[in-house]
DNA sequence: CCTCCACAGGAACTGATGGCGT
DNA sequence: ACGCCATCAGTTCCTGTGGAGG
């Protein structure tokens, strides 16, 4: 028997591996043929070629699910538009931004800033009113005579975001080109909601909304499809079973046809069986990569998580019973504990609103009449999943 | 049929942080 | 040095509510 660590770098270092280009598998990687997309990629073209002529800025709005391909394709129709202006003295300039990525309006901004190679001096992160941002923006579209094109993914998210505060970004952007003496902007918005252009002021949806394209979920057929055409280029040949291929192809379709997940789960796959050395993937590794994801999902977001919020969960598990007035009392138990002030009630049930979004806890309200009005809660994971996620919190070590 | 429980969850506010422009 | 602007976690105050039990 040899020594399983040699085993292992052995191995490693023969260079056996069934992947051979693991970016292919990432989802940001845009394939050269990007599958089933023809109309909407011909529809985006022609909805932008009016600021190749350089007659007017065309808004356009892009709905689908998650995984359906719509930042790809954007991405793809935008940098071909790209390159066949490369040459002439027209520069278009492509500005990318998803709107999860950026908690807050002015950060969505500051990245947008950044892209258009605004430096620190020029905008600094922090500090600045975000009327005067914009304005930094325009100028430097201006006196760069550039044409923007700024894709703002999940703009609903955006939207949301800009109702909170009340300022009124994006009928300022549609009105930007008036303000803009040479150059111009456009804007392409892609949203996942598809009801949300409804919650938008009038005005800004006559200018947006000129456009609108609708990108449909992808059936099993076709995301296998986009598998195949992945695995070709990433792995080496045969090393995919064709079982494997269906399962993933019917689990992501399971999830309203999301491609993401398809690429995601035979990407990890891939990395299963090549640690376990195998010559093939099979459906047995494909399970294992779907569980596993599901599981670092649950992890890295426990982790992540402030203080109380810990403490609000292990709250949960420890309480008498699930009703948010018990879950607090144990709460507050646990403040003691640890040596913490408690936050008031308030606080923790909109505390237990936010872990419920993030799928950890599932939340139903019950009325009890004289007794009245609960939410109660229960963990959708296990409580082992929780303790190992927060082990390594120090201050937590004497309550788990 | 009415009452009244035990909270849900909205709105407005506070105080700390951080950085601008003048 | 000072006022201004924005964000964030948290607080205070509030109104709303389905139905068991009288």
């Amino acid at each position: 028997m040899t020594d399983p660590i040699d085993r292992l770098l052995d191995a490693a270092e023969s260079g056996k591996s069934i992947i051979k280009n693991r970016d292919i598998l990432h989802f940001t990687h845009i394939p050269n043929t990007i599958l089933h997309r023809n109309s909407e990629q011909e529809q985006i073209t022609q909805s932008l070629l009016p600021i190749l002529k350089q007659s007017r800025p065309s808004n356009l709005l892009v709905y689908g699910k998650p995984g359906t391909g719509k930042t790809l394709v954007v991405k793809k129709v935008i940098s071909k538009i790209q390159k066949r202006v490369e040459e002439s003295n027209f520069p278009i300039k492509l500005i990318y931004s998803n709107s999860k990525d950026e908690t807050t309006l002015y950060g969505l901004l500051v990245s947008l800033g950044r892209q258009l190679s605004l430096d620190e001096k020029e905008l600094p992160t922090t500090g600045l009113a975000t009327s005067e941002v914009f304005k930094r923006l325009l100028n430097k579209i201006d006196e760069g005579k550039l044409n923007a094109i700024f894709v703002i993914d999940e703009i609903d998210y955006l939207a949301q975001l800009i109702s909170k505060t009340g300022k009124d970004i994006l009928y300022q952007f549609t009105r930007a080109n008036e303000r803009l003496k040479q150059g111009s902007l456009t804007l392409v918005g892609i949203s996942n909601d598809l009801t949300f252009k409804e919650k938008l002021d009038p005005r800004v949806i006559s200018s947006l909304g000129e456009e609108e394209i609708v990108f449909t979920n992808y059936n099993k057929d076709q995301i296998q499809k986009i598998l195949e055409e992945r695995i070709n280029e990433a792995f080496i040949e045969n090393s995919v079973d064709e079982s494997a291929l269906s399962l993933c192809a019917a689990l992501a379709a399971q999830e309203h046809g999301d491609a993401r997940r398809a690429i995601d789960l035979i990407r990890v796959a891939g990395e299963i069986a090549e640690r376990e050395q195998a010559e093939m993937v099979t459906d047995k590794h494909v399970r294992l990569a779907s569980q596993k994801i599901e599981e670092n999902k649950e992890e890295t977001s426990l982790k992540s998580f402030p203080l109380h919020e810990k403490l609000v969960l292990l709250a949960i598990m420890k309480a008498n019973g699930p009703s948010t007035g018990e879950i607090y009392s144990s709460y507050k138990n646990l403040c003691k504990v640890v040596g913490r002030d408690e936050l008031t009630q308030r606080r923790v049930t909109q505390m237990l609103s936010e872990i419920e979004l993030s799928g950890i806890i599932i939340g139903r309200l019950i009325h009890q009449g004289i007794h009245g009005r609960t939410k109660k809660y229960k963990l959708s994971i296990t409580t082992e999943m929780v303790k190992k996620s927060f082990k390594d919190d120090l201050t937590l070590q004497d309550i788990i």
